[in-house]
RNA sequence: GGGCGAUUAACUCAGCGGCUAGAGUGCUUCCCUUACAAGGAAGAGGUCGCAGGUUCGAAUCCUGCAUCGCCCACCA
C-alpha cells in the first residue's frame, strides 16, 4: 500500500474514463483552449492550421464511422495546436435536404400525427402548411445537432464551439443566396426542361449521384405495332419492338432502327399506328439502336428487336434521339408516376378511350402488366424474355428513379470555369494522362480564362490513388440538377410571373426599366429567355414577362425589391436547393463568406478535408468548383484558392459482415455505446490503430446484456434488402432486450422488461488495455519520481546505458509520429507511441532502473522526460488520460527537459508544446548495446522457463566471453541481472563450466545458469536450437553459394549474410560441445 | 461494361523487393514479483488466394485466373 499522501493515492489501480472524461472536457469547455482568433495571417512564424468539418446530417446521431471521421480530425487538429499552429477546427451539421425531410415525414406517419402529404393539402388550400412541416423539421434539427455535438464533445474532439455552423443557419443561407446570384448572373444556372430522375414518392428531382444502380429481374417485352400509311390506314405487317418498359409505349413518338441494320433499315421512311393510342409515328433511323445479333457477347444485341420504341419523355437516349429528330415529348404519367392524362398527354382525345380509360390512374407497376395483358389479348405480344438489367434507385426512397420531364434548375458544371478548374487545380503529378491538362484542349472554352500559366495545382488526395476517381469524374461531368420539389431546404432565389401580364403597355415599359436599373445595381441578376440581361432586346414590345427570371441578391436585406416584385405579380420559385449546393460552399461559407472576414484571409484554403471516398463525387468536387469559382472574382488579393490543398480519404468502417455501417441500414453502432464500454480514449486510440491506408475495416459488434452486463454475439437475421442484422428483440436466459436495430427500425421498443441493450466490440479492448497501461505507469511513475533529484539532475546528467537507450528510442518514436502524421499514416503514428511506451518504456525501461531510480537522479530525469513527453505524443490519440495524467505529473516535476528534447511546462496538455528533438537524443552505441542486453536477457529468461524457475527465484549465472567482450558484459550487467532475475558470478575469457549448469549462446557469449539438473529438459532444448540453426545455416550458405547473389546484391547485405553465417556456425560448435557435456 | 481495392496466424489487421513474415485478440504453460491479472515471462500457430513471369532475391513488382467488397456507367 502507497502512504496516503503518495500521489499515486490520487490514481485508482484500474483507469476509470468515466470518473475522469467528464471532469476533462468541463476543464477544456472552461478554458476555451479550442477557440481560435485568425489574427494577421501568418503572423511570427505560426503556420495557419483549418480543418471544416465534413457536416455530418441531422437526419440521426453519429455512429462508428464519423467516430472515426471526427478522431482522425482531431488527432490532427490536437497535433497543429501543440505543434504551435494557429489551428482551428470548425465543428457543424448539414441540413441534408431530402434525407431530413424523408426521415421526419416517416416519423410522423409511424406517430400518427399529421405528415407531409396533409401539410401539402393545407398549403393547397391557402393554410400555412409548408411553415407548419419546415417548424417539425426544424425541431427534429435541434434536437440531433444537440446530439451530434454532445457525441462531438464526448468523443473528446477540440472544435471551436464558438464557430458552430449549419447549413441553413443565416451566414450559411447569406453564403448560398451569394453563390447562387454570382453563377446566375455569369451564366452558369440556367432552366432547363430535360428530363430528370424523379423519385415519385419524395416526388422530387434528383441529382444523378444521388440514383443508385440495382441489378433486378425484368422482363423483355416484344410488341407488334401495326404498320400504316401517313394518314394512319394500316398497310398490312408490323414491327416489333423489344422493351423492358412497356407501359412507357403511351408515350411513344417514333419507332427507331438502326440505318446499317441490314434486315430492317428498310422499314425507315414508314409508319405505326401505336396500339391502345392510335398515334401515327414514324419509323427513322438512329445509330444508337443496337442491331440483333443472336451470337452477340452483348445481352442488349443477343435480346434486340432492331426496332426501337422512342418515348422522349420517359427514357433518357429516347430524349436524345428525340432531339436528335425534332420529335415531340409526350408525358403520360403524373409526379407520382401513375399514368395520367393531366401532365402533357396533348392527343389523349384521339385514343382509343375504352382502352385508355382503366389504364388512368394506375401506378406504373400496375400500368405495365395492363398493358402487357392488353397487347396478349389482342394478338400482339409477339414474345417475352427474362432479363437481368441495372434500374436506377432513389438512394432516399429506394424505389426506381422515373425519368421525367420537367422543368428545373441547373449549374453549368461542365463549364470550363468550373470542371476545367477543379481538373487543373490537380497536383500535376497526381493528374494522369501526361502533364498537359486533359481538359482544355478539346474542350476549350471561348470566354474561359485559362490560368494554366500561373497556376500550379496543388490539390492532393492520400491515398494517391484517389485522384483518379476525382479527375474521371470531372472528364464526364454533366450538368448538375439543382432543384428539388422539397420544403427543407435553401429557397431558390428566383422570382417569376407565371401568368402573362394584362397591364398596359406603358406599365410593362416602366417596369422593365426599373428591374433594368436594379440590374445594373447588382441587385438582382435577370435572364429573359435564358439569356443573361443585358442583352440586345430589341422587340420590348413584345416581350413576355413569364420568360425573365428574376435572381434577387439578397432578398432578406432587399426588402424594398421583394415588396415591388410581389406587388407586379412575381412569385419567388417553390423548389429549394440540393443539399450539396450550401455543402459545396461549406469552407468558404463557415468562414464568413462572401464577407472578406479575417477568417477567410487566414484559414482558407483550410489544410486538409479529411473525409471517406464514397463523397469525393457528391461533394469534394462541388467544393473544389465553387470555391475557385468564387474566390477569382473576390478582391481580397488571395487569387483563386482552392477550399483545402489535401484531401484524405480514410475507410469505411464495416460491421461483422462486411457490410458498410450505415444509418439507413440499420447497423450503425453509436459512438456512446463504446465510450460506455471502453472510455472515450480507447475508442479513439483503436479507431487510429485502424486507419491504415485500405479501403476498409471491419469491426465484428457484439451486445452488452442490460441485464447481466455481460458481453454476448447477438443472433442476426436478415433484414430487406439482404443485410444481416441484430435481430429487433434478442433474448438471453429468458430475459428479453431490445438491440439498436430494433429500436432504429421502429421494430421494437424498449421497456422496463426488455430495455435497450447497448453494442460494442473487442477489437476496442486494444485501446482501453492500453490506456490501463498507460494509468498505471504513471502512477507508479508519480511514486518513484522525486522532484528535488530530478531538478538535481539537470537537462545533461550522465545517463548510463539504459537511460541512453531509452531517451534515443524516445527521440525515434518523436520522429516517426512527426513524420507519420505529416503523411496521414495514423495506424503508424497509433504504433509507434504503443510500442515505445509499452514494450520500450515500461517492459524494459522502468523494469531495469527499479532497484536504482530512486537514487539515481539521472534516471530521475530520463525517466521524468520519457514519461512527460510520452503524455505529449500521446495526447492526440487519447486526450483524455493524458490530460488528467498531465495535472498530476505537473505537480510533481517541472521543467524536464533533457538536451537535445525540448520540454516546456505548460498548464494544459491540450496547449502545451509538441517535442522537439534536434537528434542529438539519438545514440546508435547505446541502442546496439542494449539490443545486445535484450538478447542476452530473454536467452536466460528462456532457460527459466524451460526449466519452471519461478519468476522471484535468484538464479547464479556464469558467462563466458572473449576478453573485449567481457568487460562489456561487466557493465550491463546491472540491468541485466535485474532484467532476468540472476546474480552474476563467473565472467572471463576461460570459464569452466560449473558441474548441473543450463547454458545458452549468445553471440560470442556463452551463459551458463547455474544449477538446473534435468539433462533432459536441457538437451530437449539444445536440440531445439540445434534444429534452427541448422535450418538458418544451411539458408545462408544457399545464398552465399548462388554467385547472383554475391556479385550483384549490395556489398554490405553480402558482408551481413557472412557475418551472420559465421556466428551461427560458431554457436552451433557450441550448442554441439554442450550436448556432448550432457551426453556424459 | 469501365475503374478501385481486398485475399498474410483461429479472428481483426500490419508489412508492399533483402533479418528466422509481425501486432492486437484468442490459445498453451508458469507467475496474484510492493504500477498494472485490462498485468508479467515463455510458447504453439502461417507452403502470405491460385498459376505463370521479371529478379541474384518476391508476401512485396508484372500478367492471367478465382473469390469477396466498393465506386462509376442512359433502364430498349
Amino acid at each position: 500500500m502507497p502512504a496516503p499522501d503518495a500521489p499515486t493515492a490520487a490514481l485508482p489501480p484500474t483507469y476509470d474514463p468515466h470518473a475522469v472524461e467528464p471532469d476533462v472536457a468541463r476543464q477544456w469547455a472552461e478554458s476555451h483552449a479550442f477557440h481560435a482568433e485568425p489574427g494577421p495571417a501568418l503572423a511570427g512564424d505560426r503556420q495557419p492550421f483549418t480543418i471544416c468539418i465534413p457536416p455530418p446530417n441531422v437526419t440521426a446521431a453519429l455512429h462508428l464511422g464519423h467516430a472515426l471521421n471526427n478522431t482522425l480530425q482531431d488527432v490532427l487538429t490536437r497535433y497543429h495546436r501543440m505543434r504551435g499552429d494557429n489551428t482551428c477546427w470548425l465543428p457543424g451539421t448539414d441540413h441534408a435536404g431530402i434525407a431530413t425531410q424523408t426521415v421526419v415525414d416517416k416519423r410522423l406517419k409511424q406517430q400518427g400525427d399529421k405528415s407531409l402529404i396533409d401539410y401539402k393539402r393545407d398549403q393547397a388550400e391557402g393554410k400555412p402548411g409548408r411553415d407548419q412541416f419546415i417548424a417539425k423539421v426544424q425541431a427534429w434539427k435541434d434536437e440531433y445537432e444537440q446530439r451530434i455535438t454532445d457525441q462531438l464533445k464526448a468523443m473528446g474532439c477540440s472544435c471551436d464551439y464558438d464557430r458552430q455552423a449549419f447549413t441553413m443557419d443565416e451566414p450559411r443561407a447569406r453564403a448560398v443566396r451569394e453563390g447562387f446570384f454570382r453563377l446566375f448572373k455569369d451564366g452558369l444556372i440556367y432552366r432547363g426542361k430535360r428530363l430528370v430522375n424523379w423519385d415519385p414518392v419524395s416526388q422530387t428531382a434528383l441529382a444523378d449521384d444521388e440514383v443508385e444502380s440495382q441489378d433486378i429481374d425484368g422482363q423483355f417485352y416484344y410488341l407488334d405495332y401495326p404498320l400504316c400509311d401517313e394518314q394512319g390506314t394500316l398497310t398490312g405487317g408490323h414491327v416489333t419492338v423489344a422493351t423492358t418498359r412497356p407501359e412507357t409505349m403511351l408515350g411513344d413518338t417514333a419507332v427507331a432502327v438502326n440505318p446499317k441494320d441490314p434486315n430492317h433499315a428498310k422499314r425507315i421512311g414508314s409508319f405505326v399506328r401505336l396500339p391502345i393510342v392510335g398515334r401515327i409515328i414514324p419509323v427513322l433511323g438512329d445509330d444508337y439502336v443496337v442491331i440483333p445479333d443472336p451470337d452477340s457477347d452483348d445481352a442488349k444485341a443477343r435480346m434486340a428487336s432492331g426496332f426501337l420504341k422512342v418515348t422522349p419523355a420517359h427514357d433518357p437516349n429516347d430524349w436524345e434521339i428525340g432531339q436528335r429528330h425534332d420529335l415531340p415529348a409526350i408525358n403520360v404519367m403524373a409526379p407520382d408516376a401513375s399514368i395520367s392524362r393531366e401532365h402533357g398527354w396533348t392527343d389523349i382525345e384521339d385514343c382509343d378511350c375504352e382502352a385508355v380509360e382503366p389504364l388512368l390512374g394506375l401506378p406504373r407497376d400496375d400500368a405495365r402488366k395492363a398493358i402487357v395483358r392488353w397487347f396478349r389479348e389482342h394478338d400482339l405480344l409477339a414474345d417475352q424474355k427474362p432479363y437481368r438489367h441495372a434500374v436506377g434507385h432513389s438512394y432516399r426512397s429506394h424505389v426506381p428513379v422515373e425519368p421525367y420531364l420537367s422543368d428545373q434548375w441547373y449549374v453549368k458544371v461542365a463549364d470550363d470555369r468550373l470542371a476545367g478548374a477543379a481538373l487543373r487545380a490537380m497536383a500535376p503529378d497526381q493528374r494522369s494522362g501526361g502533364t498537359h491538362c486533359t481538359w482544355c484542349e478539346p474542350h476549350r472554352h471561348p470566354h474561359g480564362d485559362h490560368a494554366h500559366a500561373d497556376w500550379e495545382g496543388e490539390l492532393h488526395f492520400h491515398p494517391p490513388r484517389y485522384a483518379k476517381t476525382f479527375q474521371a469524374w470531372h472528364e464526364n461531368i454533366r450538368d448538375w440538377c439543382i432543384s428539388r420539389q422539397l420544403w427543407w431546404g435553401h429557397r431558390i432565389p428566383v422570382w417569376r410571373r407565371e401568368v402573362p401580364t394584362e397591364g398596359p403597355p406603358a406599365a410593362l415599359e416602366a417596369m422593365i426599366e426599373e428591374l433594368l436599373a436594379w440590374n445594373r445595381q447588382g441587385r438582382i441578376a435577370m435572364q429573359y429567355r435564358g439569356e443573361v440581361v443585358p442583352l440586345a432586346i430589341s422587340e420590348r414590345d413584345q416581350l413576355d414577362l413569364t420568360a425573365f427570371f428574376i435572381c434577387v441578391r439578397d432578398p432578406l436585406a432587399d426588402r424594398e425589391i421583394i415588396d415591388q416584385l410581389e406587388a407586379w405579380g412575381l412569385t419567388q420559385d417553390p423548389d429549394v436547393l440540393d443539399t450539396w449546393f450550401s455543402s459545396g460552399l461549406w469552407p468558404m461559407s463557415t468562414l464568413g463568406w462572401p464577407e472578406s472576414t479575417p477568417e477567410l484571409q487566414a484559414w482558407n484554403p483550410t489544410s486538409v478535408l479529411c473525409t471517406a471516398r464514397e463523397i469525393i463525387t457528391l461533394w469534394v468536387s462541388r467544393m473544389v468548383m465553387f470555391n475557385l469559382y468564387f474566390t477569382r472574382d473576390d478582391n481580397d488579393g488571395g487569387g483563386q484558392r482552392l477550399p483545402f490543398r489535401d484531401v484524405f480519404i480514410h475507410a469505411m468502417i464495416q460491421d461483422g459482415h462486411g457490410q458498410k455501417m450505415s444509418k439507413s441500414l440499420g447497423n450503425g453502432v453509436d459512438p456512446f455505446d463504446i465510450i460506455d464500454s471502453h472510455g472515450a480514449d480507447a475508442m479513439r486510440y483503436t479507431l487510429t490503430s485502424m486507419t491504415t491506408h485500405t479501403q476498409d475495416v471491419r469491426m465484428p459488434v457484439d451486445m452488452i446484456d442490460p441485464h447481466t452486463g455481460q458481453t454476448f454475439t447477438p443472433k442476426f437475421v436478415t433484414a430487406s434488402g439482404g443485410v444481416k442484422v441484430a435481430a429487433p428483440t434478442q433474448e438471453r436466459d429468458g430475459k428479453a432486450m431490445v438491440s439498436s436495430f430494433g429500436l432504429a427500425s421502429g421494430q421494437a421498443t424498449p421497456t422496463d422488461d426488455a430495455p435497450l441493450a447497448r453494442n460494442t466490440s473487442e477489437k476496442f479492448d486494444l485501446g482501453r488495455n492500453f490506456a490501463n497501461k498507460v494509468w498505471n505507469a504513471f502512477r507508479f511513475g508519480l511514486d518513484l519520481l522525486d522532484r528535488d533529484l530530478v531538478e538535481r539532475a539537470g537537462p545533461d546528467p550522465e545517463l548510463d546505458m539504459a537511460s541512453a537507450w531509452i531517451l534515443s528510442r524516445l527521440g525515434r518514436t518523436i520522429r516517426a509520429c512527426d513524420d507519420a502524421l505529416n503523411r496521414y499514416e495514423f495506424a503508424t503514428y497509433a504504433t509507434a507511441v504503443y510500442d515505445f511506451f509499452w514494450r520500450d518504456l515500461c517492459d524494459w525501461y522502468i523494469e531495469a532502473i527499479k532497484p536504482t531510480v530512486r537514487e539515481d537522479a539521472a534516471q530521475q530525469r530520463a525517466l521524468a522526460a520519457c514519461l512527460d513527453a510520452s503524455l505529449r505524443i500521446l495526447h492526440p490519440a487519447m486526450p483524455f488520460i493524458t490530460e488528467r495524467l498531465w495535472s498530476a505529473i505537473n505537480d510533481t516535476i517541472g521543467d524536464v527537459s533533457v538536451r537535445g528534447l525540448k520540454l516546456e511546462p505548460w498548464e494544459q496538455l491540450c496547449e502545451a508544446s509538441w517535442p522537439l528533438t534536434d537528434g542529438s537524443l539519438l545514440d546508435e552505441q547505446a541502442e546496439a548495446d542494449w539490443d545486445q542486453l535484450q538478447k542476452i536477457v530473454t536467452a536466460i529468461r528462456e532457460v527459466r522457463a524451460a526449466h519452471n524457475v519461478p519468476p522471484r527465484q535468484i538464479v547464479q549465472v556464469s558467462s563466458q566471453a572473449p576478453s573485449e567482450m567481457a568487460r562489456s558484459v561487466m557493465n550491463r550487467r546491472k540491468f541485466a541481472e535485474t532484467l532476468a532475475g540472476y546474480e552474476g558470478r563467473e565472467f572471463g575469457p576461460n570459464i569452466e563450466p560449473p558441474p548441473g549448469a543450463a547454458s545458452t549462446v549468445v553471440g560470442d557469449i556463452t551463459i551458463y545458469v547455474h544449477d538446473l539438473l534435468d539433462p533432459d529438459t536441457e538437451r530437449l532444448r539444445l536440440d531445439k536450437r540445434k534444429d534452427e540453426l541448422a535450418k538458418s545455416i544451411a539458408a545462408l550458405e544457399k545464398r552465399l553459394s548462388n554467385k547472383g547473389y554475391t556479385d550483384k546484391a549490395p556489398p554490405h547485405l553480402v558482408q551481413q549474410t557472412r557475418d551472420d553465417l559465421d556466428a551461427k556456425q560458431r554457436e552451433l560448435a557450441t550448442v554441439d560441445e554442450q550436448l556432448a557435456t550432457l551426453a556424459v
